[in-house]
DNA sequence: GTCTATAAGATGATAGAC
DNA sequence: GTCTATCATCTTATAGAC
């Protein structure tokens, strides 16, 4: 398949960058349009402009890849939410930039999260994968039971249920509305999820 | 790729089933479990016992299948809708119902909602097939919408916001709900996001 | 309606030259 | 680190016998 939609990336910016980063960043903007049996390393290979064996140089199994890129993406993920819960906001805000995270990558071509992408491959996917792609909804929810704790220790946020329960119905919310948005590729569509699931926490 | 988890069928059961029907049954499973690239010809005719000419002569090519796939998938969903809303119970009941299908594909050797599933895989899929999955989740909205505006007008039904976007966020919470469950293989995950958006939707 | 045989192209991967 | 050449296997699909 040949695929033109790589916004954020292309084989003419970022010429500094070594080429391992290059392979990810390409195999993961396909990843979440395509899913991981969505794509080739010709894929990669063509979009780069380089050969096949040079992907397997830097990622000698596919799978060898797809650790690389959970790896990558759990760590920025991980740095994304750590910026979010150091700064000095209250909850409310914090949630509105959570989803935010979430808001950027259907803005950027329409891609999917990737750990979204990976769950509904799941049943294909290598151990190690399926291992990571449930560590990352793991380190979603507990870093939103942090965030509803805070919440409702300060007061801006008041909700029934269990800070636990709460966290897991934000994140798969998220996970849906960006699945559900895609397809009619209209991003309001994700607004219209996101923001009234945020708002129904917040103190009155 | 070879897969044994075909609950809710086997080749020795419903020896009455004409092929094209036994076909669909098995393509559905797989596109359930593995996605719309992760399933073959092969796979089908492996798991029927018979050979890929065989699933050719019924379904000329897999876009073939695929339109067969979401025809009658969508048919069977509105049959159930249909059920749900014809019936007599208040409006909470009903969306209970409603929940209870999408349970019960998970329920189904942790398969995902085949549109759902097709979501994610959408821009790799067929004109007409994208056409059909967003007519689905269309379709869904619609019936969600009346089952609301009923809720509402019976007065078992207290929400804020708009009709059309409660049903969005309903969708939306189920797919996302059924998408991380399934990673986690735990169908009480899904519970633990639907009980508490529909419960948040009585009347006091 | 099902089969054998077969094709053309894709896929993940390797050997070995430069 | 990148390339050419090559690989076994898989994938979608067709021709034609039974």
């Amino acid at each position: 398949m040949t695929f033109l939609l790589l916004a954020g990336y292309n084989s003419h910016m970022a010429t500094s960058a070594h080429t391992a980063d290059q392979i990810l960043d390409v195999a993961q903007a396909l990843v979440q349009s395509h899913g991981y049996n969505g794509f080739s390393y010709a894929d990669v290979a063509r979009i780069l402009g380089i050969r096949k064996p040079s992907i397997h140089h830097h990622f000698a199994t596919k799978a060898d890849l797809g650790r690389a890129l959970m790896s990558r993406y759990r760590q920025r993920f991980a740095d994304a939410l750590a910026d979010i819960s150091g700064s000095a906001g209250p909850a409310p805000l914090k949630l509105r930039r959570y989803a935010g995270l979430f808001r950027s990558v259907l803005e950027q071509g329409n891609r999917m999260c990737m750990c979204g992408m990976l769950a509904a491959d799941f049943s294909t996917l290598p151990r190690l994968l399926r291992d990571s792609v449930r560590a990352f909804f793991a380190d979603n929810e507990s870093w939103l039971e942090a965030i509803l704790k805070q919440g409702r220790t300060e007061g801006s946020l008041a909700f029934t249920g269990s800070v636990r329960g709460t966290a897991t119905r934000i994140l798969a919310s998220l996970e849906g509305a960006m699945l559900v948005a895609r397809s009619f590729e209209d991003i309001t569509r994700f607004d219209n999820v996101a923001r009234p699931v945020l708002d129904a926490l917040k103190a009155a």
